[in-house]
DNA sequence: CTGAAAGCGCTAACAC
DNA sequence: GTGTTAGCGCTTTCAG
């Protein structure tokens, strides 16, 4: 017998086929192209074949076959968005700020039709990356961090890659960046402590990191500016896993410098830090100020709201977005900055006097 | 001049034309076939010609095009994992918990060699999750959570959508789901709670979602198991977004009703609830012993750690891509609980009698 | 072992 | 307006 089943592809027992194009075309008693001008909206169709032909698609769940349309048509409206992990800690994803990210360019892409291609890519072997481009299976990569890897990514770029990162903008350029202004940051945080009337603030984060050596090179600036002589041992390189605060803190009180401040590159480190001053006997922010970086959302709701750096993370992924579809109609977008600003809570209180 | 250029689609200027198998094997001096095969690890191919061919695709940073293979094996290795969201709040995402998850499913899918394309698609309009089939972008479907959905989730997976589902398992089936007990879950809380000599307990949480259902029959559970009556005035429907838990605390307030826990559906609600608890002054545990659930990295970092209904993700990740992976192969996977622990930290202290 | 050729599901000339 | 046809880049019989 030989039924309509006869698909060349031997339908597995218990797997309804997939419908396709001539399917829908017999239904309806047309050719193929017309079911296909009719579901994408060609003005070629009378509109009543194309309500009848949208109507019976509907009706039967059929769904033109993305794939063999971005064959045919030399395009894939996806992009493929990249998280690299240190491969010992896979925490990376851990800070929330990722996810507020991952959020805004979710909503970013789908607002313009594209699909995204999610990635976690060892950070050591970022190159990986590329080959989602080159497998077609995107048209251009999004990466957050730039971790210590700006080398590589300059060289991706530079293969034609189209790649935007959300990072640090560095001098030497080669790829596409958005970020913050994080020197301005830098400066928003430790000026807002300087009014505080601290002067022995301590700096949480890794510099390994460009966007959190610009923030200490922001934090230079405003000791600078107002003459206070930067203590090195004030300086603690804490990774951005949440224990990183922890160890930071305790290596600070081994140190023996006094303090009066902390400034930390992120919101995580920021509540973690408090949680270790309040251990130690401190109190926040009576005996010592604290400010954050990113303005999670978790950051409001803590038990002593946090005064911390707001990065517009809606309009970063805006951003990124915006300057790879760009990259993608072969045009070379200019690096963005997003706006960052000073939100003053309570763990920056000045104490009263 | 009929230079190699020549490719059908116009190149845009400025953009290098992706290399094909073809050219590969024009430069390795073979046809396509053996490309292929060489590519593809076939037995046919000599190990030197392999390795040759390996090389070179490697040095020209060619990649098999992945749309193009798809369609000739009439089978992607990607599956789609939808978030739902509600229209009113895109803050779906805010919570820690759907992060932790959403990682562990990314890692699951990479070990596998699966790829995973992330679509956020509006809670009331579930059916679009479909079309990622229906199109053959994705082989199957993860959803995590099944909100107020049941329904039309059902209906999905009896059209024969490979579908499973991060929730609550209903008695109906319709679906494979993987998720906690919520109801050992909900009892493994309050009963800790009755043991601290609580006997008027809170309940937070949004009865509408199954699994906070679930829970709440674990809480019923518990309290009549200890001869406890149920006053209606301490169950409190909380939105999972981070200011429920504000507002919950205040209607637990206006209602004049003597509490002396709260027994929150999450830890973002937790830690809020602390925090609005704090400033109406009272004092955790002292005053009143707080539990939490899902055991989010935070948790334990907060400056008064949470105790809290731990559930493993980890696993939860794993058994959700095995199952998807199951029913793909056209299998019946059955629907899978992993394990709920309690997490013992500060906020359940018992009160120094 | 390798090559030639057919075709996966779709779109866009080009005919009618 | 609608149908016919030739590929998009790949894999895989089938010959050699």
């Amino acid at each position: 017998m030989t039924n309509k089943q006869s698909r060349k592809t031997p339908t597995p027992p218990g797997a309804k086929p997939r419908l396709q194009m001539v399917d829908i075309a017999k239904m309806a008693g047309v050719s193929t192209a017309t079911v296909s001008r009719a579901l994408n909206d060609s003005p070629l169709v009378t509109p009543e074949t194309r309500a009848r032909i949208a109507e019976l698609a509907r009706s039967m769940n059929y769904t033109i076959n993305a794939g063999a349309k971005h064959l045919r048509l030399g395009q894939n409206k996806t992009v493929a968005l990249v998280l690299p992990y240190e491969r010992d800690s896979r925490q990376s994803v851990s800070d929330p700020f990722f996810l507020s990210m991952f959020g805004a360019i979710a909503d970013a892409l789908t607002e313009r039709g594209y699909d995204m291609l999610v990635s976690r890519v060892d950070a050591s072997e970022l190159d990986c990356a590329a080959q989602l481009y080159n497998a077609g299976r995107a048209m251009g990569i999004i990466l957050i961090g730039q971790w210590r890897h700006h080398e590589q990514l300059k060289a991706m770029a530079e293969r034609g890659v189209p790649l935007v990162v959300w990072g640090a903008q560095m001098t030497d350029g080669g790829y596409c960046t958005v970020g913050c202004d994080n020197i301005a940051g830098g400066e928003l945080a430790t000026e807002h402590l300087i009014a505080c009337g601290r002067r022995r603030i301590a700096f949480i984060g890794d510099t390994v990191f460009p966007e959190v050596a610009q923030r200490m090179e922001g934090y230079r600036r405003a000791l600078a500016r107002h003459g206070i002589v930067a203590d090195e041992r004030l300086s603690i390189a804490a990774s951005f896993l949440a224990d990183g605060a922890r160890q930071a803190m305790a290596e600070l009180k081994r140190r023996q410098a006094p303090f009066d401040a902390v400034f930390a590159c992120s919101d995580l480190l920021a509540l973690t830090a408090i949680g270790a001053l309040e251990q130690q006997g401190l109190k926040v922010p009576r005996d010592v100020s604290v400010v954050g970086y990113d303005d999670v959302a978790m950051a409001s709701y803590f038990h002593l709201p946090l005064t911390t750096v707001r990065q517009d993370i809606e309009a970063g992924g805006r951003e990124l977005v915006a300057a790879l579809i760009e990259r993608i109609g072969h045009q070379e977008p200019a690096s963005r900055v997003v706006a960052t600003e000073l939100v003053i809570r309570e763990t920056s209180r000045v104490p009263a006097a």
